[in-house]
DNA sequence: ATAATAATTTAGGCATACCTAATATTATTG
DNA sequence: CAATAATATTAGGTATGCCTAAATTATTAT
């Protein structure tokens, strides 16, 4: 294992390579590498059993795989708890400090930076932490932008983005904050909202990349 | 800088390369890497300057490379401390994982982690923490091996290498300690101390890498 | 002083992981 | 159902950092 070969698997399994095939170009993207050094590596993880990939179809998470991204996953998630908690770190810089520690801390440390922790079950940004045994807690949950207005909810869960992050830190906007919709901008035009009493304008995009609770069954759309 | 350019830069600081000149074979031989490896990398490092190095003479540190070094040296022993003191590491296991930690802790992640423990001034194994302006306190410490019996003095000290650490965590020695010498056996045997109060044996090889005090003025030698 | 030994360097190779350019496949759409 | 666009692959090349074997320089001992 390298770290370069962590990051793939990482980005597999959070575009959902754990069920559903993903495409070169989705981690080409995320990953800001050529395609064609897309596709030589996943060969390189299909031979050592991580990924089952196949040309021009793209590849998905072998059990072997999974285990490793939940682990990265894991390491990564209570790093920023602890930056955050200990250090007094923002919620970007978190992200960012997490992403270096996540490829070098051996399981041991892992573990015990697990129990320091007090075993917290999500990161800051409000991700389930898997556990040591690769489980992760699945969560049903809905973006901002679906709340229809006078409708209220909870603050769950935000794309983890260095932009969008300094962008809802300076609003306020934190992990189990309750929000209220006053009014949505029409053509995807900014959102009025009521959170935790004070009013906060949020644009739209950012909305789509916020996560609340789905009280009103909107399910997955 | 790369990690592994970090660690010979360490390395030749650890030698001694700030005031004298450090042999390749030196570093071949602490970094387990063949001697043709050495050439070609301090060629390197003497280009990006930090090294000075003449073929067949040797390498010291620019001003430059002892800047990195004592950064990288000051992580190390802060994350010692913490591995230590919050999630309960051995001696050993906390200078292994400190060497993975190091390397990709930025310098915003070590100062945080300094003012977290406090701004320690001595790493776990007795090592002083350099500054972040790369200022280390120096002592003039003895090795246990030239305490004569009979004489008294206090444990400050004790080299990072792992079998050594174990061998002398399960003897119950520790920064602080009081020594004094019972007995010393003869051709290099073993050293008979009373350890605050218990007897303890400890191999002359031991007593070696194991600083003291030097209440007698035996001065370097 | 010269032979033997030790340390170092040079030369030629290998693996990793990236790149660009050219080619091939798949998907979209008029 | 072609033609175009999007996506993916192959081929050839680069830099890093390691290796071994052979040649060179320095040190030590007779």
């Amino acid at each position: 294992m390298t770290p370069n070969k962590e990051d793939y698997l990482k980005e597999i399994y959070k575009l959902g390579g754990v069920e559903n095939m993903v495409s070169n170009k989705q981690i080409a993207d995320v990953l800001q590498i050529a395609p064609a050094s897309v596709s030589e590596m996943l060969n390189k993880l299909s031979r050592e059993g991580l990924i089952e990939y196949e040309a021009y179809k793209g590849s998905r998470l072998t059990e072997e795989g999974i285990k490793i991204a939940a682990q990265l996953l894991r390491g990564h998630r209570l790093w920023e708890v602890f930056l955050l908690r200990h250090l007094g770190y923002s919620w970007s810089e978190a992200h960012e400090d997490a992403e270096l520690l996540e490829h070098v801390a051996p399981p041991r440390l892992t573990e015990r930076l697990d129990k320091f922790l007090n075993f917290p079950a999500y990161c800051p940004h409000g991700n389930a932490i898997p556990h040591s045994n690769g489980q992760i807690t699945k969560s049903s949950l809905i973006t901002l932008n679906r709340l229809k207005a006078g409708k209220h909810s909870y603050i769950r869960r935000v794309i983890e983005e260095k932009e969008l992050l300094d962008y809802l830190e300076a609003l306020g906007i934190k992990i189990g904050c309750s929000v209220k919709v006053i009014s949505v901008g029409a053509y995807e035009g900014p959102l009025m909202l009521e959170l935790d009493g004070k009013q906060v304008q949020i644009s739209y995009k950012a909305a789509c990349q916020v996560y609340i609770d789905d009280f009103d069954g909107y399910g997955t759309d």
